[in-house]
RNA sequence: GCUCCGGUGGUGUAGCUCGGUUAAGCAUAGCGGCCUUUCGAGCCGUUGAUCGCGGGUUCAAAUCCCGCCCGGAGCACCA
C-alpha cells in the first residue's frame, strides 16, 4: 500500500511545503482529521480539506484520521458502498490515514456524554415545536423546557432513548447564550430522534433512535480523538462558534481551526447532490462520467493526484473561494505526464491520403523515439503500392503547408507538395537536415494502424486512426499523440484502441 | 433581514500580523521567438494589475483607521 506513488509524495512535499500551521507550536502532536459523510464519492472539492488535512500531519510527524460522519439516517443517508469508495479516492490521492472511526460505532459515546452534559447543566431536553423555539430564540428568551430541573431533564432524554417520544417531538439543546448577536448560535441542537422502523441506518440498522447531530458528534470526537487542527469548509465556521460552548462546559480546549473556501472547476464541479441525482436518472454514466468533478472522473480523464495536490497547495488555506481553470489544472498535470507519456502518431479531424511520387524505395521502416527524452523505439514501416507511396495525413496540415512548399513526414522523408485536392507531394529525399525550419508532421500507413475511438473534449465518440504500436500501453497509462494531445489509455488490444483525452 | 468572512493583472495566488530597496513576486492563459533523428510538448522572451471604491492617519499604505460597494458562507431536529 505503500509503495512508489508514497515516495513521490513524500519528495514531492519537501520541495514545495505548506505554510506553517498556525499555533503547531501548542502541541507536542499534530492530529489532524478529514471527516466525510460517506453519502457520495469524493470530488474536487473535497480533496482540498482533505490533502491540507493529511500533508500538515505529515509535515509536522503527526497523524491524520479518517473519521465517517453517517448520522443520518434519514435525510444524509450514507450508503456502505461509499465507505469504501472515499478510501479508495484517498488511498488514490495519497492521503493514506492513521487511524479510522465510524461515528455510528461511538453512539454510546454520544449518548454518555448527552447525560453528562444534562448533569452538568449545560444541555437540556426541549419539547417545544420548532417554529415556537426559533420565536423565542430570535427574541433571546428562553424556552420553557431550558429551566427545568436536571432530573427532570434525564428523564427526558431516557424517554428519546427508549421511544416516549415520536421523532420531531424532542431534540437536545446545548445551552450557550440567548443574547449571542448570531441567532444561529443560540441553543443548539445536538441530538435528534429518527424513527427506526422508517429510517434504518446501513450499517447499525435499527438499533437507535436518538442520532446525534453534526456539531455533537463532531464536537465530542475531535476532543476525543486529540485532534489538533480542524481544517474543513468555511461553511463550518458558524459551527465552530457554537461548538466551543460545549467544550468550555466541558472544560476542554477547542482545537485550532482553519476553514478554507469552495474549491470548484469552471464549467461547474457538481455538488454531492446533483452528482447522486444525476446518476440516479442516468444523466451521468457513472461516478467516473468525464463530465463529473469527482475524483474517480479526473482520474479517468487522465489527472494525477498529484496534480490536483500541487493545486491545493496553490491555492493554499484561503477562506474565499476558488474557481479554478481547467487550464491550471491542466498546466499543472501536463507537467508530471509530460515526462512519462509515449508518443504515438494518431489521425484523427481530417485523415486523407497523400500520394507521395518519386519515392525511391518499396518499403521502408522508420525508427522513432517512444519519448524524446528516452532511448525506447517505435517502429513504423511503410510499403509502397505500385508506382507511389501512399499515407495518411491530416487535411488540415496539407492546406496549411500550401502548394509547391516542402515539408517532413516525421521520421521518413521530405516532400513537396504538388497538389492539395486531391493531395498529392513529390518526394525531395530523406536528409533530416535539409527540412531544417519546415513543417513537420505525423502521417500513419494506409493499411498497417489501429481503429481508434477517442472520446474528446465535449465528451463525444470521435473516430480516428492510430499507429499499431499503441497496443502495447497498458490501460490507465498516459499518452500523446504527437502534435496533436494528451490522452489516457482506456482501452488497448490489437482490435481496438479507446483513449480518453486529457489535455493539448 | 441578521451574523461572519473575503475583494491583488483574463484566471488562481504571494505580499498584507511587525506600513517604506518588489510602486507589486509566482503560476496559468495571451503574444513573440528558438530548438529539431524530427511534436503545436519543451525552452526563451514579452504584454498585462497603482492593489474593489471614497476618505483619513503618515515624510511614506496593497499593507493601519472610517464609510460605501461587490462577492461568498451561515441563519436545518443536514454534514
Amino acid at each position: 500500500m505503500v509503495g512508489e506513488p508514497v515516495t513521490r509524495i513524500r519528495s514531492e512535499q519537501e520541495e514545495r511545503k505548506l505554510p506553517p500551521l498556525p499555533s503547531r507550536d501548542r502541541y507536542k502532536e499534530i492530529r489532524t482529521r478529514f471527516a466525510p459523510n460517506p453519502n457520495s464519492v469524493l470530488h474536487l472539492g473535497s480533496s482540498r480539506p482533505a490533502i491540507l488535512s493529511h500533508d500538515y500531519a505529515a509535515q509536522y510527524g503527526g497523524k491524520f484520521i479518517l473519521r465517517f460522519e453517517d448520522t443520518d439516517p434519514r435525510i444524509k443517508r450514507s450508503d456502505l458502498k461509499f465507505y469504501d469508495y472515499i478510501r479508495e479516492d484517498l488511498r488514490w490521492l495519497g492521503c493514506e490515514w492513521d487511524e479510522e472511526y465510524i461515528q455510528s460505532d461511538r453512539m454510546k459515546i454520544y449518548y454518555e456524554y448527552a447525560e453528562a452534559a444534562i448533569k452538568g447543566g449545560s444541555a437540556y431536553v426541549c419539547t417545544c415545536p420548532q417554529e415556537k423555539f426559533k420565536e423565542l430564540t430570535l427574541a433571546s428568551k428562553a424556552c420553557p423546557c431550558r429551566g427545568l430541573d436536571t432530573k427532570e431533564q434525564l428523564w427526558r432524554f431516557r424517554e428519546m432513548v427508549e421511544g416516549g417520544y415520536k421523532e420531531g417531538s424532542a431534540v437536545l439543546r446545548v445551552k450557550t447564550d440567548l443574547d449571542h448577536p448570531n441567532p444561529a448560535v443560540r441553543d443548539w441542537p445536538a441530538m435528534r430522534i429518527i424513527d427506526p422502523a422508517s429510517h434504518a441506518h446501513p450499517r447499525v440498522g435499527s438499533d437507535f433512535r436518538v442520532w446525534p447531530l453534526y456539531n455533537w458528534a463532531s464536537a465530542i470526537d475531535d476532543h476525543l480523538m486529540g485532534i489538533t487542527h480542524i481544517i474543513r469548509g468555511q461553511e463550518h465556521t458558524t459551527n465552530a462558534v457554537r461548538q466551543m460552548y460545549l467544550y468550555a462546559a466541558f472544560g476542554w480546549e477547542y482545537p485550532t481551526t482553519l476553514h478554507c473556501g469552495r474549491l470548484t472547476i469552471e464549467g461547474g464541479s457538481l455538488s454531492k447532490s446533483e452528482i447522486e441525482k444525476g446518476i440516479r436518472e442516468r444523466a451521468f454514466d457513472g461516478y467516473d462520467d468525464l463530465r463529473l468533478g469527482t475524483l474517480v472522473a479526473l482520474k479517468r480523464r487522465g489527472i494525477e493526484a498529484q496534480a490536483i495536490r500541487k493545486l491545493v497547495y496553490e491555492l493554499g488555506v484561503k477562506p474565499s473561494d476558488a474557481v479554478i481553470s481547467w487550464d491550471n489544472l491542466f498546466s499543472i498535470n501536463r507537467k508530471l505526464i509530460d515526462g512519462v507519456a509515449n508518443r504515438y502518431f494518431a489521425i484523427i479531424d481530417s485523415p486523407v491520403r497523400l500520394m507521395i511520387s518519386d519515392y525511391p524505395y518499396s518499403e521502408t521502416t522508420v525508427q522513432l523515439k517512444k519519448h524524446p527524452d528516452r532511448a525506447e523505439t517505435r517502429h513504423i514501416t511503410v510499403k509502397k503500392n505500385g508506382q507511389d507511396l501512399e499515407l495518411w495525413v491530416e487535411r488540415s496540415d496539407i492546406e496549411r503547408i500550401g502548394k509547391g512548399n516542402e515539408f517532413r513526414l516525421m521520421g521518413l522523408a521530405n516532400a513537396v507538395i504538388a497538389e492539395v485536392d486531391p493531395a498529392v507531394a513529390k518526394f525531395t529525399g530523406n536528409d533530416v537536415s535539409a527540412a531544417r525550419g519546415k513543417q513537420h508532421i505525423h502521417w500513419l500507413p494506409i493499411s498497417d494502424h489501429l481503429e481508434l475511438e477517442l472520446i474528446n473534449w465535449e465528451n463525444e465518440l470521435q473516430h480516428g486512426m492510430i499507429e499499431t504500436n499503441v497496443a502495447s500501453e497498458q490501460a490507465g497509462s498516459h499518452v500523446q499523440l504527437e502534435r496533436k494531445f494528451f490522452a489516457v489509455v482506456e482501452k488497448a488490444e490489437a482490435g481496438k484502441v479507446k483513449l480518453i483525452y486529457t489535455s493539448a
